[in-house]
DNA sequence: GATTCGCAGTGAGATGCTGA
DNA sequence: TCAGCATCTCACTGCGAATC
């Protein structure tokens, strides 16, 4: 029940008690405040609200918090009603794993820039990816800003830190073939197949698992994405759970409208005659959560004989065939629903290698002819 | 065998910041 | 002013174990 370092306790007359710290003695030693109740959910509210009063009053004595026991309020006060419940179960994930086993028992006035960056040096030698490492500070540094507007830290101690240098990972698109073998399976498929929609349409996974026949437009010829699904952790006290989760898509700019060939029209047409389900990609007539639809990629891709990669990588290959038959990059930013025709030029102008070629090519041409004309005069 | 779940970690995309 | 980088938020991945 109670968690490790959380200062709740289960007593013999039954009852919970949670401690917090109200201040020290002239000796130095700690003096505890006490709260009680039945349950222990109960006393954790009631822990979360006296700290925070502790705070608001500005109580002295109280700046000699441990890192660990703001964490948990930061958590719980100013951040569990504000993000996504898929960001605060990854707050909590990281705070937990990480920042809190390190900090233990540093006090938030003694935290320094040495302290942080051994702590940055300790994760790089556990061989974390370096956007994993610059995650874990970003979060840090946060809980360390708020702690900093509560006048619980001095100085900004994670101002000159030394972080390890993010990684380019280039875009993978499937080659032609491969994505042949692909389509031959999935067109055989009972149910709608989720790589044909992805292929075809640039779906993301999330996207596709939320897909409703109601979203498709089969007069206007158009699909709607309004909606994303994921399965987020939402227990973090007793045993953890997970549930799945049906929000708005990534941003504002991944609600949007997708236009259908006359191909894809067909298809899904011959799949919604045969569907009993309100969703068009199902796992026993509900949604299949994205899980679901990896997991039958993975069986997919290993019957096409194809080496091993993840669904997402249908989504570049929309977006390189789309590129490479000379789609304009703003048309295709709207169709991948990105904000900006920057992030669609950033993540694919590797793609665009071929396309400039041929334009490089021309222009040689050109000079090529002018250089004639010259030398003939 | 198919599917679900939890854990541990990585990557994508939007937005904010900075310095040339 | 604006490109490029940093930061923040959120989604996705791989794997093993459990369950259906």
């Amino acid at each position: 029940m109670s968690k490790k370092g959380e200062n709740i306790y289960k007593r013999k007359d039954g009852r919970w008690e949670g401690r917090y710290i109200k201040g020290r003695n002239k000796s130095g030693s700690i003096k505890y405040g006490y709260v009680y109740a039945k349950k222990y959910n109960e006393v954790k509210t009631k822990l979360i609200v006296v700290k925070a009063e502790l705070i608001g009053s500005g109580n002295k004595e109280y700046k000699e918090e441990l890192l660990k026991g703001w964490c948990d309020f930061w958590l719980e006060n100013e951040v569990k009603n504000v993000v996504k419940s898929s960001t605060y179960a990854q707050y909590h994930w990281l705070c937990n794993n990480y920042i809190v086993p390190f900090f233990e028992n540093s006090y938030l006035h003694n935290i320094t820039e040495d302290k942080i960056q051994t702590f940055i040096i300790t994760l790089e030698k556990r061989k974390l990816a370096s956007g994993t490492i610059r995650n874990i500070f970003a979060l840090l540094r946060k809980m360390l800003i708020a702690a900093e507007n509560n006048q619980l830290v001095l100085g900004s101690p994670y101002k000159k830190i030394r972080l390890p240098h993010k990684k380019n990972n280039s875009i993978i698109a499937l080659s032609r073939t491969d994505q042949r073998k692909l389509e031959a399976i999935a067109f055989n498929e009972r149910g709608c197949s989720p790589i044909i929609l992805s292929l075809y349409l640039g779906l993301r996974i999330g996207e596709i698992s939320g897909l409703k026949w109601s979203d498709i437009d089969f007069n206007k010829e158009v699909v709607y994405i309004k909606r994303t699904v994921s399965r987020v952790k939402t227990s973090f006290e007793t045993e953890s759970k997970t549930n799945i989760i049906i929000s708005t898509p990534k941003t504002e700019q991944s609600c949007r409208v997708v236009p259908l060939s006359n191909k894809i029209l067909y298809y899904l047409l011959s799949k919604r005659k045969h569907s009993e389900s309100e969703y068009v990609v199902t796992c026993k007539n509900n949604l299949a959560e994205p899980r679901v639809i990896r997991y039958r990629f993975k069986s997919s891709i290993k019957k096409a004989g194809i080496s091993d990669t993840h669904f997402h990588i249908l989504r570049h290959t929309f977006a390189t065939r789309c590129i490479e038959m000379g789609t304009d990059i703003t048309s295709l930013s709207k169709l991948l629903g990105h904000t900006s025709v920057k992030m669609t030029l950033d993540i694919y102008t590797d793609s665009m290698l071929e396309s400039r070629k041929e334009v490089v090519q021309r222009l040689d041409q050109l000079m090529f002819d002018e250089f004639k004309n010259v030398s003939v005069r």
